[in-house]
DNA sequence: GAGACGATAGTGTGATCACAAAATGAAATC
DNA sequence: GATTTCATTTTGTGATCACACTATCGTCTC
């Protein structure tokens, strides 16, 4: 991926991440990895206070998570984790169905050897991580080997859209991570893909993915406990965390 | 549509839009309708002295506008009207052929009579003000008749992407606006896309208006002159503008 | 004319503050 | 127990400032 000269304000002219994208970076990480529940109320004071950092910091990086959808804002202007309902998932997943298998089509001519030995990789550690009962790390192998595909699609909108999504509704599939687990055939479809992708044919490729989408959709929207219960925030968790 | 409780923190207690929204607003309107050029600089002080606030609600306003994908912000930090590649042009086109359909699709079963009033009103005053060779009601009907579709679809986030993407390609859209004043048999789909959505085919919409996003980004891929000369950065006018 | 250098102006970032609004908790009332 | 009221605390917003970095411009040298 060539570097345009464009970012997103994220370093200072030394290169460093300023603390803008610091926090940023941390609160984004901090909702993949479920450490804020679904309808937890992120406070600027009480983030700048987890992150040791002053206000300033804390409010832009809730507010960019907010314009990207990661985030929702109250009435009263506070940031909170979506809670998302069965309808409004179901949605968000209609969205990932039409914009990760075009960003697969886009990435296939563009994928190279290097590419395909990584994918073999986390598909690979995903199996292991799905032997060994670990959801963490089958969330993230999953995530990383779409995104690795995705990465090349020479759009960074697209990106930027899907990695929204992913934000959007990592809360909730976080907590779901064990009914996630149980699910058969989630390895053989990324196998599938790489194959699919190594012979040219992106267009099969994508359609695989939709299909794994929607297989993934129908089993939350049938199984999820849409609007369990909710305790905690996760602000001690988000101090501790580098 | 119904509200959720949930907004983007645009108002105070009162309902009235504060200066974080109604900044937002005004640079956002003002991108839709071409003041700035593509390549231009935005200032975070410039900007509030145009506006007539102080810098806060300028940066907050010009941060969220880049976190949506609208501008884009240089290493240096400041903030610039995105110019876009003629690749980079045909990719957004991309994903609007995905999203913008889905949009359509998810609406269908939703829109209302009164719906079909307006839409065939902002159809009508497209014809005329293309008979009237009037661009910006041309441009500004165009934008109000889908919007009117796509509001019912009932996802804020798919709501989001797409007033992105229209307001990442808005700066060159008012560029070319001549050439698409010249472009024949625009007002016939929006009628047959009316048709067709009385109709119940919800489908057949979509796939007008998929054929309607191509065909514009064929045009444009052919006859604008991608990275035209640049001059001005329109703060001004910004200014001039309620 | 091209490039380097230095001075100056402009710029974004982060910190901090004040204020008004919202949230919270306790006490009183029904 | 449920609701209302009130006092207090918390909270987001907007303003302002200082600082370090970036951009610009003028001058000098080759």
């Amino acid at each position: 991926m060539k570097s345009s000269g464009i970012n997103s304000g994220q370093e200072d002219g030394s290169g460093e991440p300023n603390l803008n994208e610091q926090a940023y970076r941390r609160l984004r990480d901090a909702l993949i990895g479920g450490v804020f529940l679904p309808g937890a109320k992120l406070s600027i004071r009480k983030v700048a206070t987890a992150l040791g950092t002053s206000a300033m910091p804390a409010r832009t990086a809730l507010r960019r998570l907010a314009a990207e959808q990661a985030l929702d804002i109250l009435p009263s202007g506070s940031a909170v984790v979506p809670r998302l309902s069965r309808e409004a998932f179901g949605k968000l997943a209609a969205i990932r169905a039409e914009l990760e298998p075009l960003a697969v089509r886009m990435a296939a001519d563009n994928l190279a050897s290097l590419d395909f030995v990584r994918l073999t990789a986390l598909s690979d550690r995903q199996l292991r991580a799905l032997a060994d009962s670990d959801p963490e790390t089958v969330l993230a192998a999953d995530r990383d080997f779409l995104f690795t595909i995705y990465a090349a699609c020479g759009s960074s909108i697209l990106l930027q859209f899907i990695g929204s999504l992913w934000l959007r509704r990592s809360p909730l599939f976080w907590d779901a991570r064990w009914m996630i687990m149980s699910r058969a055939g989630l390895p053989h479809r990324h196998a599938a893909m790489i194959d699919l992708l190594r012979a040219g044919n992106g267009a099969g490729a994508a359609a695989t993915l939709r299909e794994e989408i929607e297989t993934a959709t129908a089993l939350l929207l049938e199984q999820y406990p849409f609007r369990g219960p909710q305790e905690g925030d996760g602000l001690a968790t988000l101090a501790q965390r580098p």
